[in-house]
This record gives structure tokens, C-alpha cells and sequence, in this order.
DNA sequence: GAACTAATCGGAAACACTTTCCGCTTGAGA
DNA sequence: TCTCAAGCGGAAAGTGTTTCCGATTAGTTC
């Protein structure tokens, strides 16, 4: 692979991405994931071209801001099963997630949406999160015939933010009794 | 209240709208919920304008179609109810349920996604479901923190159509292990 | 530290819908 | 058959995304 002597990324590009993802999360979570573009270049006080120059797709910065929430997620999980017993490390890492997906209005139906853009970030998510989890659940001994990849997908499907915040939280407690107290050994 | 001597409905007009919705049920299934309105009205054989003057939003359109489908599965739920016993009903329910919410496309993101397009949507949905499935439920007697309303909200977030269409029906196995297995009594 | 250039910027223009408008058409009622 | 409001269709307006490109400006070189 050609090793071309590139010249170095210009500051001001790296602060602008910087100064665009801040603005995504606080516009995400204060607004919703659906907000227009422009709402968010300009809270980071770019141009509309900027932004694009930079994330091609408005789902590329959706995208972006998921994965550094992933990275969160998959270091918390290895912290936590160093601390606490196996049951216990799960349910809090259950409630972490949980609270990560409800925080921002409208991703996880944006996630779940089929939209072909979030391909590849099922993928990242799942070659960074799935070991952790199951790793989890294992210790933890449930049910066998539910993968790791069906319960971040359930999980993620239960926990779209609406007017009841406990919502998620009670259905994925019920989910997590199925899994022990199941029917399939 | 001041009942017009109105004049009757065009039969054109009752003709259209039965049109677009044959249209949209077609469309829905085979492209997407999100499909461009125009791709309905010109299957439909009409021009845009005549299924704005019908359904003039858009979301109109699928509520249209979504409360056709509720009416049949209320009345399944009666008819189930008469014929099985209680949790082969609830069991079968669940299946009709599930699949109905699994066919359409982008459907329960749609309907999950905290538009108030939809919420009046939600409260007849409530209405006319509801009273069936509280019954199904206390016939079956699984845990009581759970609400009718949990329930059917549960389910409609885990079907979500995607690549692996055993994922809906699977996870909502668990979830009714969940309540029937629980620790709450 | 001045000149050279490619990377980057920013906002205007091009697109892709959805929704509104309005002149033309047609079915219902007399 | 005649009248005329309901209904039609598609053009135009509104809204958000994505592309473009002339004007800047940060690295690099001398």
C-alpha cells in the first residue's frame, strides 16, 4: 500500500470536527436525531458545506456520535465485570446501555430504521460490544438459544425514548427474567 | 348539532380513496412506509393532489391504513378468545400481532418514532386492542406489573422487520417466558 | 517571513420530497 | 338538461439534504 508523504491535516479541519460532533450530541439529545443540518453546523458556528465536507451523510454524523458512545459502552462492560459478580456486572451493564440509547430522541428508531446507512454500524458495534456482552452473559449463565447480537437488538428496540422513561428499563427487566427463567434450559 | 342537508359523497371520491389505500397497503408492504407519496398516487392511477385532498398529511395516509388493520385484529382477538383456551389464545394472538406489525416496512419505527402525527393513532389503537388483550392476559394470568399497554408497546418496538425475521417472534417468546417465569408473582 | 498550494471554508444552487393552490372537470340534485 | 359545489390533477411553494465552486487559509518550502 501506497505510503504517500501527506502533508499534515489541517488544525483547523480537526477543530471544526471536534466543534460538529459537540454540537450533535447537545442538538441529539436536546432536540432530536431528525433535527436539521443546519440547526447543527450552525450551534458549531461552521458553514452547512463544512459539515458535509466532513460527514458526507447526515448519518455519517449520526454514525460518528454512536460510535463514540460504543467505545464508552464496551470499556465500561470490562470495568464492570472486573468489579462486580457476574449477574450483577450484567445488570448494571444493561442499565448503562439502556440509559445510552434512551438519552437521544429518535436514534434507536433511526438505528432500527432498515436505512442501509447504519450497516456497517450494527457491524463496529457488534465487533466491539458483542465479546463484552458475551463474556456477561455467560458468567451469568442464561438462556442458550438467544445470541448476544438478539439481546443488544432487543434491548436497543425496547428502549426508544417516549413519555414513559421507565418504559425501557421495566420491559427489559421482564426480557432479562425471560432469560433466566426460560423454558429451553 | 346542526345536522346540513349534505349532499352525498361523489362516487368518485369514495372510489379514489379506496384506491390509494389498495395503493398504499401495496406499496407499504413492497417498498416502505417511507415511499415517496407520489409512487402511491401513480399507483393508484390519481394525481398527488387528489390523495392530499383525502389524507392531507402524508401520515394520514398510514393511519389510515394502520386503523384498517387494527379493526381485524380486534376482532381476531375476540374470535381467538371464543375458540382456544386462554394462553393458546394469547399465544396465537401474540403470533397475529407480531406478524401483522412485521410485514410493513418501516411501520413501527414510524410509529415509534414520538411523531405526534401518530399519537391519536396510539390512543385508538389503545382503545380498541386494549380491552382484548387486558382479557386474553388476565384469562392467561401472567404478572401484574405489566400493562396491557407494555405489552403491545413491547411487542410493536421487537418487530421491527429487518434481515433475520425470526428475531420478532423469537424475542417475544422470551419476553412472554418473561411474564409468566417472573419474580414479582 | 513571503510565496506557493492544496486543503478547507461557506453559502448559493441543485435535488428530493411534502404540502398548498387553483383553474378545470364532473357527478349529484333540481 | 342545467347548475354548481365537490373533486381532480399537476404546477408551484416550502423544507430539508447534498453538491458545487470561488474565496480563504494553514502547512510547507525557500
Amino acid at each position: 500500500m501506497p505510503e504517500e508523504p501527506t502533508r499534515q491535516r489541517r488544525a483547523d479541519a480537526i477543530r471544526n470536527v471536534d466543534l460538529l460532533l459537540d454540537a450533535a450530541r447537545i442538538v441529539f439529545e436536546r432536540v432530536s436525531v431528525d433535527a436539521p443540518a443546519k440547526q447543527i453546523s450552525d450551534l458549531a458556528g461552521v458553514g452547512v458545506g463544512t459539515l458535509y465536507r466532513h460527514f458526507p451523510k447526515r448519518s455519517d454524523l449520526v454514525k460518528a456520535v454512536v460510535e463514540s458512545g460504543i467505545e464508552s459502552m464496551a470499556e465500561l462492560g470490562t470495568t464492570l465485570s472486573a468489579q462486580h459478580p457476574p449477574d450483577e456486572a450484567l445488570r448494571r451493564w444493561i442499565d448503562a446501555y439502556t440509559k445510552f440509547l434512551g438519552t437521544k430522541r429518535g436514534l434507536a428508531p433511526a438505528l432500527h430504521s432498515g436505512d442501509p446507512a447504519f450497516d456497517g454500524l450494527a457491524d463496529h458495534f457488534r465487533a466491539r460490544i458483542g465479546p463484552v456482552l458475551t463474556e456477561l452473559l455467560q458468567a451469568a449463565k442464561v438462556r442458550s438459544d438467544i445470541s448476544t447480537d438478539d439481546l443488544l437488538h432487543a434491548i436497543a428496540h425496547l428502549c426508544t425514548p417516549g413519555p414513559d422513561p421507565t418504559f425501557g428499563p421495566r420491559m427489559v427487566g421482564v426480557l432479562m427474567d425471560g432469560l433466566r427463567h426460560n423454558e429451553k434450559g
